[in-house]
DNA sequence: TTTTCTTTGACTGACCGTCGTTCAATTATT
DNA sequence: AATAATTGAACGACGGTCAGTCAAAGAAAA
């Protein structure tokens, strides 16, 4: 035999070399070149590992979103009230903190508007499901606890929804002044409704 | 003096002889001498019109909106009820007479997030106040024919995010069955907290 | 008025530089 | 020796540029 090298954490070495770049400039900005240079190996081995430059934003978004699903879940056990433990969920959107992983989530988005992917395809759809039951579980424990009404249920889906729309928009207009007012509003509206007094 | 030409109508020709190649393949996907030969012009002519591909995709937006406003507020002057009004608005997302628009504005929504360009920014800013007005005053209309509630105001806009957030979903997840079903039912929900009895 | 000259804007496609992608050669390891 | 991994020169496709051509139309001359 000969060298073997772990191809998934290679190729995760790679992606991590290139984030500031990719983060600073943009995917479409950058030439491979530029990649291969960054993360100190040849223009041709960047192939071995990435069909193109779309998957190492990829790459970079599966990685990033893992770390964050974790923190993310730490920093929710912390917290007692379903109101506030929703709005840590959506804190993504505008704290600081995950800054990163939205600039590249806005990245991919982007490419998965052009390139319907398979691959990124059913990745987005287990990302959607996954935090669907998430959302569910932290909801259904509010109703248990008997601080909500059960009809949240049908109303909670559509935050995920309002606050990715409201996200796309603060990028692509000058409309969108705070972003996380809007986003911690419709929360309180909805919750306003649906808490039992 | 030589000849001078309409350089607005000349941009929208040549916009408009392209939009079947550019809905087909998408514009990242066409070569500047696929779109020149398919206009009938050279390709520094396309240069001389606009400053790249994305500009055409632009051109097609603006004209394309255009049209769909004219029509989109004919279509709606038509209904009485408010809740009808405000569905058939929303109805670009999912109504198959607003394909082609939607599907440039996918595109158009993807190069707006990978370049922040000043027009570009500028005229979607434009666009959400003019919707927002443009809702507005549907809903005075029905606030003031005792239909509504004067809170649903506050919630309103609420929906354009959401509307665009499922629809972002609908196309880079498979998870979204029926996007109709769930823009309807987030404003019927909203029409049966708001409407008075 | 007719003819010729001059100017101008529109248009063009050959050309250039850049960049994504490939692959034959090389290196490293067992 | 055999195999895995790496590499960067070479290739080809494409976006964008620019020097030159052309047709229209006013200006000048006859």
């Amino acid at each position: 035999m000969a060298i073997i090298v772990d191809k998934e954490q290679k190729k995760k070495d790679i992606a991590l070399a290139t984030k500031a770049l990719i983060l600073n400039k943009g995917i479409s900005n950058i030439t491979i070149a530029q990649i291969a240079k960054t993360a100190g190996i040849g223009k041709g081995t960047v192939y071995e590992y990435f069909k193109n430059k779309d998957e190492l934003v990829f790459e970079l978004v599966e990685i990033l979103m893992q770390e964050h699903n974790e923190q993310k879940e730490a920093q929710i056990n912390k917290l007692t009230s379903t109101r506030e433990k929703v709005k840590s969920f959506f804190g993504f959107f505008y704290i600081d903190e995950d800054r990163e992983l939205r600039e590249i989530y806005k990245q991919f988005t982007a490419i998965s508007l052009n390139n319907p992917d398979e691959h990124m395809l059913s990745f987005q759809t287990q990302c959607y499901f996954f935090y669907e039951k998430w959302m569910e579980t932290i909801i259904q424990d509010g109703i248990e606890k008997k601080e909500l009404k059960p009809e949240i249920k049908d109303l909670i889906m559509g935050i995920f929804a309002f606050a990715q729309g409201v996200f796309i928009m603060s990028v692509t207009t000058t409309a969108i002044q705070n972003l996380q007012q809007k986003i911690d509003n419709q929360i309180d509206m909805l919750f306003d409704l649906m808490e039992e007094r």
